[in-house]
DNA sequence: TATCTATATGAATGAGCGCTCATATAGATA
DNA sequence: TATCTATATGAGCGCTCATTCATATAGATA
């Protein structure tokens, strides 16, 4: 896109061109926003939050998990699937009973920045 | 809440008492995960996401970031109006124009991160 | 084989939210 | 003052999605 059809698009005319010049420089494209805006989608839930930092230490059942965030076994599951398809958490299976842990650790690191984010606000 | 509560929960039996002793010791108090998921969700959304990007390393007017990211004028407003409610971007007026900026800017370390977390999977 | 149990999943429902459209507001200029 | 311009905002619409409820599935046990 060069800087004609860039101002073509807005309806006003305060428009400074430098400075659009290096805003447009740090877009990624559709396919990399797409992808960064899920992933942060993932961690925009109660229930998909709650077990993220259950799994933190251990693995648990889908039982376990259901008991320790209190929410009722369908809704884990439902949000358990959501986690296995981004790919935050693994699972192995004994008899019926099915494991889930994290499937990678440094989602804490993430979380913990977060969290000191809105400490400092 | 004690074990007792917990385990009388959940519809099924099959518990583990130390590791549901272990989560429930990393789970945080309804307060903080909201505030932890309110935080995410706002880098969830395409158009707060380039909003974001775009003001990475320069200032720019409600005008230079609709042409910028190719968004109505009126849409931009009203995420810019959810930026600011999370005081993630500020703003100067000069005259009728409204200039905006990030009010932080360690918010793309995290963005960085997330995204380095997407192409190593 | 028949049943019990742990988990998964499809459908339906209701709430949240991002957009558009129309309009309000505030500052500048004639 | 009257109008023009940049931005903000309320209402309404359509879509997404998290939950519940009912049921399917798969492994274990009798």
């Amino acid at each position: 896109m060069d800087q004609k059809d860039i101002i073509e698009f807005c309806e006003c005319n305060v428009l400074h061109a430098e400075k659009i010049e290096i805003a447009h420089k740090n877009l990624l494209d559709n396919e990399s926003i797409s992808l960064l805006t899920l992933f942060f989608k993932t961690f925009s839930d109660p229930t998909r939050m709650k077990i993220i930092l259950a799994l933190k230490e251990t693995e648990l059942c889908v039982c376990d998990l259901s008991a320790v965030i209190s929410v009722s076994q369908s809704a884990v599951s439902h949000q358990l699937k959501t986690l296995r398809e981004n790919r935050l958490v693994k699972y192995r299976k004994e008899g019926n009973v099915v494991y889930y842990s994290l499937d990678d650790d440094h989602v804490h690191v993430l979380i913990t920045q977060a969290m000191n984010h809105i400490k400092h606000k």
